[in-house]
DNA sequence: GATGAATGAGCCTTCATTCAT
DNA sequence: TATGAATGAAGGCTCATTCAT
């Protein structure tokens, strides 16, 4: 039953967690619902943000080295083929995290709505920092090569960078059947893509 | 003394709902704060809830009440001059949203941040789910009205509307300057509407 | 009704903590019997640690400040007169602790029967191990002085002493008349007095 | 492995009662660190109190047993000889006790520190009672047999026992060499003796 | 003998809220 | 208006112990 006992307490902890978010939730409610006692929930966990981080753990660390190494990657190609190679990176790289993500839903709804109070607080505006910098950085590096490219108030950059984050999500939290997701993703990221283009002056 | 009380109190108040949220925000750590005791806030308000009711629901109101008539107001105009108004309409409505919202920043914070667990945790979905509903309704005009322009499946409209507003609302969330702010809102209207004509295909 | 709450509660705490000790007496328990609920509790103190402190904190100071004082009044007297001065001090030193752990009986048998767990654990401890090394001092510097006295291993002394503060505070944990302790304490310290005098060689 | 499991579980125990008590120690605790499981810890004792007594009874019983015997033996001895043969009583009997006691020193210490909630908690007291009793009684003989003896307070002879057999046990609390150790008992001996002798009268 | 998941009472503590003053 | 002591439900968590395997 050990398996079971578990599986249940992730299943209603989702819900709750999902439902109340992480402080509303009640780890009481929790093991009642999923029909065990307290005792045998802390045979498996420490502490409520222990289940939490178990729920969310893997795969979040999964979907930001999937975004690290994508950029990295980016990074590692000589500057002068950035503007040939950007797009590629870029839709590839969203579409393997969107993916992932989306065989993991519930955790990664856990991240967007849920995780107040735990250290994944932060997650989703660590990631748009991230790709707020190395969209500035793709911009410099344009202009350098000769390039003319406006300058954007850093502002206006963390505006529409959290957008599209906040809208790529959006089909995670929602549940849409898995063709059309992707669909949607990647226009998505052709109606980015072709703004930006537009915004910075690049043709 | 009674004015200096409650002013004192929505000072603390809502420094301690944007720090840890409604639910974690402890009411009894906003009186001792605030200089105050429990007594006397009870004195102003029935429960916790409403007192962040009355630090929101105002301009809650004001900003919702605004979209509206907003909205109203273009669909009153006869729908074969809505091609021409739509972007004046889109932008003005922005202008003056974000203007209110900006001249109410905590207020707007509260909502954005710190209401999960009370009646406004939806406040901004419902915002968008009715730009979504005029944006789709707009191009179903536009349709009838001969323009050629694609259909987008809802949950891509979804998307980047809600991309849009969080944008958006990065400007009220931060600190910056009014005169840089709105700057970086017509600008990011200005992406947004050259974005979706090229997507719509409408030129 | 406040004082009395206080008061009922603290009187209470004692008889729990006395029975029970530190760790086996319940919270919950101590509340309920002096006809209170936990949450009036908490408005007086921040935890069970700090109610056992208020009632033990001040008398334990007292009595471990007269105790080193006194032993340091008695270094500061030149060495070629301690051993005219030892007896007095000494007896006086006890004498003065000792009738205000009687004043304060509750408070020092907490201490003794009840602080484990606590941070006053090692409080006996600490008093005898300064007595120790007081006495230790004492005999070298007689030594010095040109007496001629036994060197004790310090296990000895270390059993000896405490000993004798055991005994001592036996007089505190019992319930017996002012008069009786206060001769008994008398008694007791001749006792050790002349037995450390033989057992020194000093005589 | 029973034999081996039950001497981890042995070891374990004793360290951990002595570092916590018996009510700080966690049974969950002790097997987990004893590398057995608590179902195999309830094959061997029916409780967490009778872990402990296993621990403690045989050598408290063998103690206590000793102690009887040796007064009993001194009853046994008419009243006319007693003066005669106390002291090589009272010495051989605190030697044997010693002696015992220190070859079982965790057991011993396990009364002295750590068994405060069980039934071993008045141990040390009754010993130290039946102790004040057979003193009293000896004093009473003396007199009977014209001897001049002054008449203690009851308290004052609690006193003085209580801190004999305190400092008696400081040797076992603290590891020192046997040797060492006997000749402090020895010495503590003496020291008490004389110094009741003189407290009495008696020369 | 041994496992270890499960029990459920109990622990200390915090909370929003009430009410006599 | 304001006080602040008091309420009592609820929180997360630990415990000694049981029992089906």
């Amino acid at each position: 039953m050990a398996e079971n006992t578990l599986q249940k307490i992730h299943e209603i902890a989702v819900a709750e967690f999902l439902e109340k978010g992480f402080r509303g939730a009640s780890l009481r409610e929790i093991v009642k619902k999923a029909g065990v006692t307290t005792g045998a929930f802390y045979g498996y966990y420490k502490s409520k943000e222990e289940l939490f981080d178990a729920l969310v753990q893997p795969h979040a660390e999964y979907i930001r080295n999937c975004f690290d190494k994508c950029i990295n990657a980016f990074l590692s190609v000589p500057k002068s083929e950035w503007s040939k190679h950007m797009s590629d990176f870029s839709e590839n790289g969203m579409a393997e995290m969107f993916e992932y993500a989306f065989e993991h839903k519930d955790s990664f709804r856990l991240i967007l709505n849920a995780s107040e109070g735990t250290k994944w607080e932060n997650y989703i505006h660590d990631l748009v920092e991230t790709e707020i910098d190395i969209t500035h950085k793709y911009y410099d590096v344009m202009r350098e090569q000769g390039f003319k490219t406006h300058s954007l108030p850093p502002m206006l950059e963390h505006m529409i960078i959290s957008g599209e984050f906040t809208g790529l999500f959006e089909v995670i939290i929602h549940d849409i059947p898995k063709e059309e997701a992707m669909l949607c993703v990647k226009e998505l990221h052709d109606f980015y893509e072709g703004a930006w283009a537009k915004l910075m002056g690049l043709e």
